[in-house]
DNA sequence: GTAGGGTTAG
């Protein structure tokens, strides 16, 4: 997309049009009359307050009033008009019902254009009690439109929707016809999704009126009411299109609704067809446009965008600085904060959102401990934190180093009185979740002051991360039982649960309550089906969500897609989806080049591998991250290119990691290369000195060369530092049950059966061909005891049991949590043959369809 | 004197 900006001239703010940017009211020179005796108290003295207020000095402004009152003079109502209407705009509502207290001992009576600003005033400071007090106070002789209008508006800020429209009814009732404050204010309560139906009697109300075409905040209020209510852009974009008097502030809003609701295309279309219509964005307008930006990743539009608001001046104003921030982080590489951190620390002024915005970025991108400083910096400073900060800053607390820091920031919020914020309170469950404290994630959660549909899925995705399934699904009956949800979001987090562990028919139980709700049509449950299919081992089921989401389809389900072939090792497959996404105009992201990369991995395919990185960067414009460097290091390494894929190591643009390292080490090993595989692993143990992994891998380098010496003293080594492997184990899931095997594990109530059956298939696998591969076995002890052994390992045992427990054509589904052995992976290709079953083994790594002696990795894993 | 546009927890 290339959108040209033309000179600024053109939209310079100094020719602004009438209707954009009214400039604040000039600062006056201070008039002397504080100087001046008073010779005639009162109307000098009303004149004293009128010109403190004049000149933006409210509190002096309040002082005179006090003096007068001390001297027992008072202004007249016009006074108390401007007063109060000074403290509502500068948001100072006690200031106001300060002004409300001498205004009730003057004993002066009030008339309709001052009760109607208190109403105001305690409408604003969320006191809807007392303006319907102040309200219902005034005789009929004074209650005039405004009056009506203003209370409604009152109720329908603060969520007293139906009473807003009862309220209108009266009024129609008294006989009053409403003008287009009404409208709007009522219009405001019937934007939401119980009273979306009295908001459609009320539009053809307007129609008739012909308000709606005629009024800009009609017209505006009515686009909030089709997207606030009911998520109806379409109707939005109708009203939109049919407003006569479109200003700047309907232009801004139908592009910020359309960002809102997930189209920052069209948002950016209605941009530059604002830009040809000769409408003048001001800084809301390239908040929004900047905001679309990020949305869509375009950094090219974002820097003209940003350039623009450089030369006209709008870079200065917080909220446009607020919105690059978080456009830098958001199209930047991730974990370059540098743009973003520039613009933070270049902006002129700051308020609670830059903060945010800035700390939010630090937050998302594991800066964890920079967004800590930030917030430190931030307390020191005159700006108060608010719920958004707090929610940021223990998000990025949300690791177990971390985790104490974020308790004492959540102390912090009890001494502010933010404690007991749904928001503040949802991000504390939150923290103690990914840090995976999930007792005290369930403490946060019972303490919380109110639950919403966030809280319920915050702790219920804890526990289907953490494997407690039934936790997951009592949560899951207790919202049902609610009546509040579920929603697509707790649908998400029960099916990445069922896919961790593979528990397919949980799954599939889930999949028809999500029909049975009719959420089988939302995007982020369907990409959570797919994934989970595909985790599950059914990669066809999958395909079958996959394709009847038709053009519902967006990035993520591309790439779990992709991802769902690559894993299962039908590489040409992901490939060609590849392409089909490609040609239908979809952006791949950074991870569906993971994905990509992947496939070519797990294919073999390396010189395809090299094409598609090159391409990722000229034809997607995304910089290769870390997992993008694995993947090819992965690639070239497997393909048994290690010297080349050492040299990719060293020339990369930033300091390799373990991930990486350990990448090259696991090449290593499948080639042997002693030489390379010892380089590799001191690498990983500069970088992390207790890490089992580069350990393991380097023992079982060294016992597959026979080096057992070496291999002895890894292992003296890793008793000395206390490192334990993390243990291998099988499960497979059996009419709805989880059955998890360990080596030589003989605790299941059917163990006797399960080894019968082993030794059944050893004697017919070797009749068939199969030679036990001695060398996956680490130990050095006699050939026949390692073959003992070795017909005990986890998945074996998982696959006996999986034999004797289900019936002949469903295939046999088997996890495991490291990657699978080579003596495993052989033994089962030859029961597969044996018995005539499909077997299907996920591993740490991949899958493996096994089917007639052979499987779906070619070998090569 | 009454109305409108931007950040946020899953």
């Amino acid at each position: 997309m290339n959108i040209c900006l033309s000179s600024p001239a053109k939209f310079s703010p100094l020719r602004p049009s009438s209707r954009v940017l009214v400039p604040s009211s000039p600062k006056q020179p201070s008039p002397s009359l504080s100087l001046q005796p008073p010779s005639n108290p009162q109307p000098l003295n009303s004149r004293l307050i009128t010109a403190h207020l004049d000149a933006g000095r409210l509190r002096e402004a309040i002082s005179a009033l006090d003096s007068m009152a001390w001297s027992g003079s008072y202004p007249d109502l016009v006074t108390y008009a401007l007063l109060l209407k000074s403290c509502i705009r500068c948001r100072e509502f006690h200031l106001g019902r300060h002004v409300r207290r001498r205004l009730e001992e003057s004993g002066i009576e009030p008339d309709s254009v001052v009760l109607n600003s208190l109403i105001s005033l305690h409408s604003k400071s969320n006191d809807w009690e007392e303006a319907e007090e102040v309200f219902w106070s005034m005789g009929s002789d004074k209650r005039d439109l405004v009056s009506w209008s203003a209370m409604i508006s009152c109720y329908a800020t603060n969520n007293k929707e139906m009473e807003a429209i009862a309220l209108f009814l009266d009024m129609l009732q008294e006989g009053f016809s409403p003008n287009e404050y009404c409208y709007t204010a009522v219009i405001r309560a019937c934007s939401t999704a119980k009273t979306a139906r009295i908001g459609d009697a009320i539009f053809g109300f307007l129609m008739k009126d012909g308000y709606f075409d005629s009024d800009a905040c009609v017209g505006c209020a009515l686009i909030d009411m089709f997207v606030k209510g009911r998520g109806d852009l379409r109707s939005s974009l109708k009203v939109f299109n049919k407003m006569s008097e479109r200003n700047v502030v309907a232009w801004t809003q139908i592009i910020t609704r359309c960002t809102e609701l997930g189209h920052p295309e069209e948002a950016v279309n209605l941009f530059v067809d604002m830009l040809l219509e000769g409408c003048i964005p001001d800084k809301f307008t390239i908040s929004a446009v900047v905001s679309a930006c990020s949305d869509l990743g375009l950094l090219p539009l974002g820097l003209q965008l940003h350039s623009w608001a450089m030369r006209s001046g709008l870079h200065s104003d917080v909220c446009v600085g607020c919105c690059l921030v978080d456009m830098y982080r958001k199209c930047g590489a991730c974990g370059s904060l540098s743009d973003s951190r520039k613009v933070f620390d270049q902006m002129p002024s700051h308020n609670v959102m830059s903060w945010t915005a800035v700390i939010t970025g630090y937050a998302q991108c594991d800066g964890s401990k920079e967004a800590v400083e930030l917030f430190l910096e931030m307390i020191r400073g005159p700006i108060r934190p608010n719920h958004f900060t707090f929610a940021s800053v223990l998000k990025a607390c949300a690791s177990s180093i971390n985790v104490e820091t974020g308790v004492q920031v959540y102390a912090h919020t009890v001494k502010l009185g933010l404690s007991t914020d749904n928001c503040v309170g949802n991000s504390l469950v939150s923290m103690f979740a990914r840090s995976g404290r999930t007792e005290d994630a369930r403490k946060a959660f019972e303490s919380l002051f109110d639950r919403n549909m966030v809280s319920y899925n915050t702790i219920l995705d804890a526990y289907s991360k953490n494997l407690n399934s039934e936790e997951a699904f009592s949560l899951f009956h207790e919202i049902e039982s609610m009546g509040m949800g579920p929603d697509a979001y707790t649908f998400a987090s029960l099916l990445s649960g069922a896919a961790s562990v593979g528990a397919i028919s949980k799954g599939e139980l889930i999949h028809g309550r999500i029909v049975k709700s009719g959420l089988h049509f939302n995007e982020c449950v369907c990409n959570a089906l797919i994934s989970m299919y595909s985790k599950c081992g059914n990669v066809e089921a999958a395909f079958r969500v996959f394709d009847r989401m038709g053009d519902k389809k967006n990035v993520i389900s591309w790439t779990s897609m992709i991802m769902g072939f690559a894993k299962h090792g039908f590489s040409e497959r992901a490939l060609e989806t590849f392409r089909e996404m490609i040609e239908l105009g979809m952006r791949p992201n950074e991870i569906t080049s993971v994905a990509v990369l992947s496939a070519c991995s797990h294919g073999g395919l390396a010189s395809k591998g090299r094409m598609y990185f090159e391409s990722m960067q000229k034809d997607h414009g995304i910089t290769p991250r870390m997992e993008h460097y694995a993947c090819m290091v992965d690639l070239l390494g497997r393909s048994g290119s290690l010297v080349e894929a050492f040299e990719f190591i060293s020339s990369m643009p930033f300091e390799a990691n373990e991930l990486v390292w350990r990448t090259f080490l696991g090449a290593c090993r499948i080639h042997g290369n002693v030489e390379l595989g010892k380089k590799a692993a001191g690498m990983i143990l500069q970088k992390d000195p207790s890490d089992p992994a580069a350990y393991i891998l380097l023992a079982n380098l060294y016992a597959s060369s026979g080096r057992w010496e070496d291999m002895a003293e890894i292992r003296k080594k890793m008793k000395l530092k206390n490192l334990t492997k993390e243990a291998g184990c099988s499960w497979i899931e059996v009419k709805d049950t989880i059955f998890k095997f360990h080596v030589g594990d003989s605790s299941h109530p059917q163990a006797r059966e399960i080894f019968n059956e082993l030794d059944r298939l050893n004697t017919k696998i070797k009749k068939l061909g199969y030679v036990p591969n001695t060398d996956f076995f680490l130990h050095d002890v006699e050939e026949e005891q390692k073959e003992q052994y070795l017909f005990q390992h986890s998945e074996k045992l998982a696959v006996a049991f999986g034999l004797i427990s289900t019936p002949r054509p469903k295939p046999i589904r088997v996890f495991k949590n490291l990657r699978v052995c080579g003596d495993c992976h052989s033994a089962i290709k030859y029961i597969s043959m044996a018995t005539d079953r499909e077997i299907v083994v996920r591993d740490a790594n991949r899958f493996h369809h096994f089917k007639d002696g052979k499987c779906s990795c070619n070998d090569y894993w």
